[in-house]
RNA sequence: GGCCCGUUGGUCAAGUGGUCUAAGACACCGGCCUUUCACGCCGGUAACAGGGGUUCGAAUCCCCUACGGGUCACCA
C-alpha cells in the first residue's frame, strides 16, 4: 500500500466522548504503525449543537493523550479545509450532479407530513421510511410549493431490489438490501448536507484509505456506498469497531458516570493510562503483556486483533490500571501532576519553591502507593496539613491504652536528638520499643494514633520528617493532653 | 417492529476443527511480606447462552431459539 490515510472526524456538539477517544485511537495507531496520515476533520453540519468551544475540547482531550494530527482544521493542509462548514462549494458541485443525472432530487415534504407517513407505516407494521412522494413533481408543482414558502430538501434516490455489501475489515461481508432504506436527505432545507452525504466527499476528497469509526455507523455504510457508486468515487476500507457498553451493557452515557475525557484527566487519570486501557477494550494484545506504552502501541496494534463484540467498560480495571502508572511513573513527573490538586484544597500556594518541591515529592512518594487516582491527593495527604487533627474511633481507642503517655513523651525526647531522615527516623524507632520493652504495636499504633488521628497510613519513618520535629512534639503533647485529660 | 451486529468466568479477553480436563489481566477469596493500611509476591474460586445438525472429533462450521446491542432523523 502506497498510501495510507486515516482520519477521526468528530462533531463538535461536546467534550471528547470516551468512544470517541477510542476511535481516535484506533485511527492514530493504524496512521503511525503504517507511517501514514492521520486527518483530524471536525463535522459541524449540525449547526444548533456544534460549538467552537466542543471543538478546541476535543483537540486538547487529544492531544492531552497523546495523540497528534498531521491535518486538522488548526494546522492545515493539502485536503483542507477540514471543517466541513467551510466545505460547503465541494458539496455543492456534487449535489449538482446528482441533481442532473436524476440520482437525487427536490423534496418539499414538511415535517408534520413525513411524520404522519412515519406514523401510518409504523401502525401498519411496516418498516417506516420514506416512500418517495416528491420523487416526480412536476416543475408546475415545484414552482407552487415554493410560492407557498416551502424551501426543500435534497433527497437522494434510492435504487430499489439491490443489495449492497459492506466489505468490513472486521466483520467481514456485511449484506442489506436497498429496499429497506428510504430515499434520504443529503442537503437540508437550510442548504447544509446531512452526515451521510457529507461524510462520503470528505473521505473521498480528502483521499481517505480506510474509514474506522465505531459499530453505530455500519447501518449507515450502506447509504454512503450507494453515494459513493452514484458518483463514481472509489470505496475506502471499512472497519467497524464495537462499541464501548456501561455497566448495565448498554452504551456508554452520562448516566454510567465520567464519559468525557476532560472528566477523567480532572479526576486524575494519567493519560498513559487511559491510553493502555482503551486500546485494551475491544482489542487483544498477542502475548500476555498488557502495559504498553504509545509507542508499543503503535508497534503491536493490528485490525485483526479487534474483537467484533462490545465491551463494557470496567471501571476498576482502570482504576487498577492508573494506580499503576501512578507508581510506576518517575517521583518528579506524578508530584508535579499532583500539585494543581494540592493547591485546589488550598495546602500549597502558588509558588512552589525548591525546598518545599523537595518536600512534595517525599509526601507524593509516601502516600501513591494507596491510590487509584491524584484527586485522592488531597484526602492522603490532608493530616499534613492540618493544625487540628480528629481522632478517628480507633484512633481514640488506641490511644487510651495505659503506656501510651509515657510512649508519647519518650518519643518526644527522643525526637529532638534524632536526625530527620527515614535511615535516622527508623533506627530511633527500632530502639525505642527495645528501651521501652514494650511489643511493637504497643509502641508504634499509639504513635501513628497521636500522630495522623488515624490507625492507618504512610510509614512511620515517612511521616515523622514530613512532619517535623515541631509538628511531631505539639501532636505528641495534644495527645497526651486528650489522654491524661486537663 | 424491519434490518444489521454480537453472545467464552462478575468484567476485559486468548482461542480460528484435535495440543481445551479452555490462557492471561482486573475484581473476589486465601497465604506470604509488612510491628498499620496499601504496594508487592504466591495460590485459589469461577466460563464456551440453549437446542439441533455437519464431522471420527466442535468453544471453533451450519441452522433455529433466547438474550444483548446498534440502526431506521432536515443528529452525527
Amino acid at each position: 500500500m502506497d498510501k495510507f490515510r486515516v482520519r477521526f472526524a468528530p462533531s463538535p456538539t461536546g467534550p471528547l466522548h470516551i468512544g470517541g477517544a477510542r476511535s481516535a485511537l484506533f485511527n492514530y495507531l493504524l496512521a503511525r504503525k503504517h507511517g501514514g496520515t492521520f486527518i483530524l476533520r471536525i463535522e459541524d453540519t449540525d449547526l444548533e449543537r456544534s460549538s467552537r468551544e466542543s471543538e478546541q475540547n476535543i483537540m486538547d482531550s487529544l492531544r492531552w493523550l497523546g495523540m497528534d494530527w498531521d491535518e486538522g482544521p488548526d494546522k492545515g493542509g493539502p485536503f483542507g479545509p477540514y471543517r466541513q462548514t467551510e466545505r460547503l462549494g465541494t458539496y455543492r458541485s456534487y449535489v449538482d450532479r446528482l441533481l442532473a443525472e436524476g440520482k437525487a432530487y427536490l423534496c418539499y415534504c414538511t415535517e408534520e407530513e413525513l411524520a404522519a407517513e412515519r406514523e401510518a407505516l409504523m401502525t401498519k407494521v411496516e418498516l417506516p421510511r420514506y416512500l418517495g412522494r416528491c420523487r416526480s413533481l412536476t416543475q408546475g408543482c415545484r414552482e407552487r410549493l415554493e410560492a407557498e414558502g416551502r424551501k426543500p430538501v435534497v433527497r437522494f434516490l434510492v435504487p430499489e431490489d439491490q443489495t449492497v455489501v459492506v466489505e468490513d475489515r472486521v466483520r467481514g461481508q456485511v449484506a442489506f438490501e436497498t429496499n429497506g432504506i428510504g430515499d434520504f436527505v443529503i442537503v437540508k432545507s437550510d442548504g447544509i448536507p446531512t452526515y451521510n452525504f457529507a461524510v462520503v466527499i470528505d473521505d473521498a476528497t480528502m483521499e481517505i484509505t480506510h474509514v474506522i469509526r465505531a459499530e453505530e455507523h455500519l447501518s449507515n455504510t450502506p447509504r454512503q456506498i450507494l453515494i459513493y457508486q452514484a458518483l463514481g468515487l472509489p470505496l475506502p476500507e471499512f472497519a467497524h469497531i464495537s462499541l464501548i457498553l456501561g455497566k448495565d451493557r448498554t452504551k456508554m452515557s452520562k448516566r454510567h458516570g465520567s464519559t468525557s475525557v476532560v472528566q477523567y484527566r480532572e479526576q486524575g487519570y494519567l493519560p498513559q493510562a487511559l491510553v493502555n486501557f482503551l486500546a485494551l477494550l475491544g482489542w487483544a494484545p498477542e502475548g500476555e503483556e498488557e502495559i504498553f506504552s504509545m509507542e508499543q502501541l503503535v508497534d503491536r496494534f493490528s485490525l485483526d486483533r479487534v474483537a467484533k463484540n462490545p465491551a463494557v467498560f470496567d471501571m476498576d480495571k482502570l482504576l487498577w490500571l492508573n494506580g499503576y502508572y501512578i507508581r510506576q511513573a518517575p517521583l518528579e513527573e506524578v508530584t508535579r501532576l499532583a500539585l494543581p490538586y494540592l493547591q485546589a484544597a488550598g495546602y500549597v500556594g502558588g509558588e512552589v519553591s525548591h525546598v518545599q518541591m523537595e518536600w512534595l515529592k517525599h509526601l507524593v512518594g509516601a502516600v501513591r502507593k494507596g491510590i487509584s487516582h491524584l484527586a485522592e491527593i488531597p484526602a492522603r495527604t490532608a493530616l499534613f496539613f492540618t493544625n487540628e487533627l480528629t481522632y478517628s474511633a480507633e484512633a481514640q481507642r488506641v490511644l487510651q491504652e495505659e503506656q501510651v503517655p509515657m510512649v508519647l513523651n519518650t518519643l518526644k525526647e527522643k525526637l529532638a536528638v534524632t536526625p530527620m531522615t527515614e535511615e535516622g527516623v527508623k533506627g530511633m524507632l527500632k530502639t525505642l520499643a527495645k528501651e521501652l520493652k514494650l511489643g511493637g504495636k504497643q509502641v508504634y499504633m499509639p504513635i501513628r494514633a497521636a500522630l495522623t488521628g488515624e490507625v492507618h497510613g504512610p510509614e512511620l519513618f515517612d511521616i515523622i520528617p514530613l512532619l517535623g520535629v515541631e509538628e511531631c512534639a505539639r501532636r505528641l503533647d495534644s495527645a497526651v493532653a486528650l489522654v491524661t485529660g486537663p
